[in-house]
DNA sequence: GCAGCTACATGCAAACTGCATATTGCCTGT
DNA sequence: ACAGGCAATATGCAGTTTGCATGTAGCTGC
């Protein structure tokens, strides 16, 4: 059940969502700062898992209301108005605390590939971690 | 607007949902085979942004439903039954999908940290660092 | 018997997402 | 000059996911 309509969720290509996403954008806005379609073009270009351009843009201002970037309109050079964004300080401990998690998180993924538990001491091959 | 009624989503801890979720949970699966409790036990006990046990519930479902992982319940053991999930091969694939994104993920993050573009060859170091 | 723990499940409302579509401004082809 | 197209941002909609609270069921301790 529930699989029938929409797209699904557990398919076999990786979808970039939620924080993931977040955190991208803030890391792109750590090397310089750039519109959202930029931002949203080095998506594509880096060969990570994509998100959907309205979805880029959303992300974007939630970030400005959490106050992890900030945006003002630029209208300097010629075409439609564009926002540009760029990190602040509390948007790079974000960035920070995410990569900090993404680390343990690789290495529990690690681990567990390895064969054995990272949250144990080393010493225990973890192959019969039977709790009983 | 939009930040006074339910939970925000860009806060500063880390929450692990999608796919990250599932992969967590199939990472885990590989060492051994465990009930959902332990499951979500584990992830407290891993140091991860934590997900509810609910929503642990939920997505080992939806990991079923996918072939990602088999269960059967257990009523060896005294106490409630309980379902014993282990990891299949498409499982497997996925994980490994996925820790390969990973990587990906955090090579560019780890790039664009270091100040410059991972995508794009040496030489632009991106100085449009526009000071103040 | 009653509280408490293990173990799993679900209802609900809010949030998130992909897709399609709209809008504005400039530029190009014919 | 006008149609079409691209750059750049935004939104409506419907389906999905999620956190929180709560419910069920079986066993244990007092």
């Amino acid at each position: 059940m529930a699989e029938s309509t929409g797209r699904k969720r557990t398919t076999a290509e990786p979808r970039l969502h939620g924080e993931m996403l977040a955190t991208s954008l803030l890391a792109f806005l750590k090397g310089c700062n750039a519109y959202g379609y930029q931002l949203s073009q080095q998506l594509s270009e880096s060969g990570l898992p994509q998100s959907d351009s309205g979805t880029v843009y959303r992300a974007l201002r939630q970030l400005e209301g959490s106050g992890f970037v900030s945006s003002f309109w630029d209208t300097s050079d010629q075409g439609p108005a564009r926002r540009m964004y760029s990190l602040t300080a509390a948007g790079e401990l974000f960035l920070r605390t995410w990569i900090d998690a993404l680390n343990r998180y690789q290495e529990v993924l690690a681990g567990a590939l390895a064969g054995f538990d990272t949250s144990a001491p080393a010493g225990d091959a973890g192959s019969e971690e039977e709790p009983s």
